[in-house]
DNA sequence: TAGTGGTCTAGACCACATC
DNA sequence: ATGTGGTCTAGACCACTAA
């Protein structure tokens, strides 16, 4: 291999960086599915007519962007939210006292309505959508585990959830109900549609008279407001979610590096 | 090289790994400063009688980690909060209306007061002191620049801050104000600490009397209130800031991958 | 034992910045 | 022209997993 190519590569990047290209629409395009393996490295290199190395840089950036996990000895995968490490990879809340930087645990979930609706003009432009396209909508309670057992568990996340309709359409109160796992297995399995990325706002409110019935606090009290606009490949926005957290005795937690 | 190893290295990690902590080491240690630059990848291999592959390898790490940063053509360097890009690094603070990503612009800082005092518990505790042990206070306020030129500035953040009393010896409040760069970087200049991390913990709370004088909200009115642990080199805890900020207008913004 | 990812080396060449 | 980081290759060997 004098003079490393791809065959027909007018863009002007490093290779590896194409390499990755090329991963990432595989991807997209569900060559590979959620948890299964990717073909060995060496296969990879063989395939794309480049060094080992190459497809280990590549293979890196998209283990580091978590879309790829690697096993040394297995092989390396793609990214599943089945994983009990990674269940609840997007939820920030964590109770006050735990030191081990774990997520919340033991929650309940509790799915109070799901319908299909017709995009809002800001639900539309966030997902990418015409107003007055179909879209899932999703209202749904955690509760965080009781203090005591048998104690009554407290409410501390109400979430509103707008799912692209194209892509969630059989979606209904009754298959949301028989899952037992988190919400976003469920998307990969039943919809084949993985989240990779998500966005956040975050705004302190005031709870209004619903809000503050379902989380039993006062109204006013109050709330965290999370915005998340969560994408999936090809940086596709696919769900916006609108929640509202309760913070005695939980917190939001973030990293800055 | 035939049987690459560092000379004295009794624990069985990859070699990267050690150079890492070497690296690490050096850079605490104070052999190069925030902004200089450090030895080549060439030099480096030959102090550590390693390949330059394995060099690249940890100073990788280090510049994914916002320790160090590479400048093809010129040099790796040692963050620093100097440059424009990194000015606001820790504040997630956001306009509702912009889209381009970046943080607050046009902050006018003000400091508010600047006091000795003896650490409380839960203050000690999260700096690693004991009781009693000399702390600084500052507080500042953050205000969002005016919507017209020559209208008023709305305050947007209130931040209470207690850095460690050693490290802080001769900060004053006059040293606050003749400098204009962000403070970060004052403290870098100043006292040679650099920041390199923190963890915040982000609640809804209600404005006290205090708070809502000075953010100008009525008393009760929800505020974001976020508690910053901010560590320098060997996470080494030198800081806590407790914050409130006013989210009408803009936003706590962050991503999860 | 075979296959996978993980580490390490050595050397070539490219892209960028500076003098 | 020189020195820096950035890319790419080829090959050796190690560590882990599974049959």
């Amino acid at each position: 291999m004098s003079t490393p190519s791809l065959s027909a590569a007018p863009s002007f990047s490093p290779l590896y960086q194409q390499i990755k290209g090329l991963l990432k629409a595989s991807l997209q395009g569900g060559e590979w599915k959620p948890g299964e393996s990717i073909p060995s490295e060496i296969e990879l290199a063989q395939r794309f007519r480049v060094s080992q190395g190459t497809v280990r840089k590549a293979v890196d950036e998209l283990a580091a962007e978590n879309l790829l996990v690697r096993r040394q000895g297995k092989g390396t995968f793609v990214a599943t939210h089945a994983e009990e490490e990674t269940q609840y990879r997007f939820l920030r809340l964590t109770p006050d006292e735990t030191e081990g930087e774990g997520p919340v645990g033991g929650l309940q979930r509790h799915l109070v309505d799901c319908r299909r609706l017709r995009a809002t003009v800001d639900v539309a432009r966030a997902l990418g959508l015409k107003p007055g396209d179909p879209v899932v909508w999703l209202r749904r309670l955690l509760l965080s585990a009781p203090a005591q057992p048998d104690g009554p568990a407290t409410p501390v996340v109400l979430d509103d959830i707008y799912l692209h309709g194209q892509l969630f359409k059989g979606l209904s109160a009754e298959r949301m109900s028989a899952y037992k796992g988190p919400m976003y297995r469920l998307f990969e399995a039943e919809f084949g549609v993985h989240m990779t990325r998500a966005e956040e706002k975050i705004r302190a409110v005031a709870a209004d008279a619903a809000q503050a019935a379902v989380l039993q606090v006062p109204q006013g009290a109050p709330l965290l407001s999370v915005d998340r606009l969560c994408f999936t490949y090809g940086d596709k926005p696919v769900e916006l979610r609108r929640g509202v957290y309760r913070t005695e005795g939980h917190h939001y937690r973030n990293v800055l590096m």
